[in-house]
DNA sequence: GTAGTTGCAAATGCTTTGCAGCCAG
DNA sequence: CTGGCTGCAAAGCATTTGCAACTAC
């Protein structure tokens, strides 16, 4: 990946640097989960890494921008980024606890479905998709039935 | 709907005031618009309403709260709310174009599907979701391929 | 050497909050 | 009356930006 990486750089003439390979890597190490600037620092830190907020949230960008990344929002007003797997399906989905804000990542057939479908219906042109489902996971479920 | 934010209001102890009203009305009056709290002002300052900035924000998390408007996110790091249509389906969904930024509301039957699909495959309760769907809109569509 | 990068601190922009005065009940 | 509400200004926070020093190439 981080070759990967180099060669997009080299691609747009942008610099290769100990940084953006560093913040690449957090991500690569942290595969699923949803790190925003903050963890990402805190993630550098324990690692003895210091890297300023202001290169992270510049890094980060680049690697949204370059497809390395993909940034999600969960409302609570922090943007997340997560790694993007180049074999997935180039659109995501998760599902939200609502109590404990465990996140889980699915993968519906049917999504596809929908997406032809609401692109006959509003004749947009789908490029991708977010979508959140909102609720209660089986623990939460289950602590507050059960007790 | 006044005589039911004046029922909810008294129901939770709050007070009715002229301003609540108003910015209710506001939304009731904007139907299908998601409203930003600077919109919400400028609305009002049309109508030549002044109410500061903090009691609007105060105003739309307690319609949220009372179940009169939904916060949207739509990733521009600015909440906007909507009015929640009582008759209308928990859910919601819309379609989004990425270039001149037009929202339009969806309402597809397979969303259901995908919902139940879900909450077997992970044995989440999914209480509402939030699905959105980017790409051109026909008007860019056009606008972009014809010329 | 030079243009892209970094780190810092200051600025930005949306949202929240403390507080004194106001007003609905 | 009195506790909730409003308006104002200040504070909070995540994010962005200006700039001088630095570094990849």
């Amino acid at each position: 990946m981080y070759e990967e990486l180099r060669s997009e750089l080299k691609k747009r003439k942008r610099r290769i640097t100990a940084q953006r390979e560093m913040i690449l890597k957090i991500f690569l190490e942290s595969k699923g989960r949803h790190l925003g600037v903050e963890e990402v620092c805190r993630e550098l830190l324990d690692r003895n890494i210091r890297i300023s907020k202001a290169t992270v949230y510049r890094a980060v960008e680049l690697l949204v921008d370059l497809g390395f990344l993909r940034r999600l929002n969960f409302g609570d007003g922090i943007y997340r980024y997560e790694i993007v797997d180049r074999s997935e399906v180039e659109s995501h989905q998760h599902v939200i606890c609502r109590v404990c804000g465990k996140i889980k990542e699915i993968n519906s057939e049917m999504v596809k479905k929908i997406v032809s479908e609401i692109s006959e219906k509003t004749g947009y042109i789908i490029e991708n998709h977010d979508l959140k489902f909102y609720g209660l996971c089986p623990d939460c479920k289950r602590r507050l039935s059960g007790g």
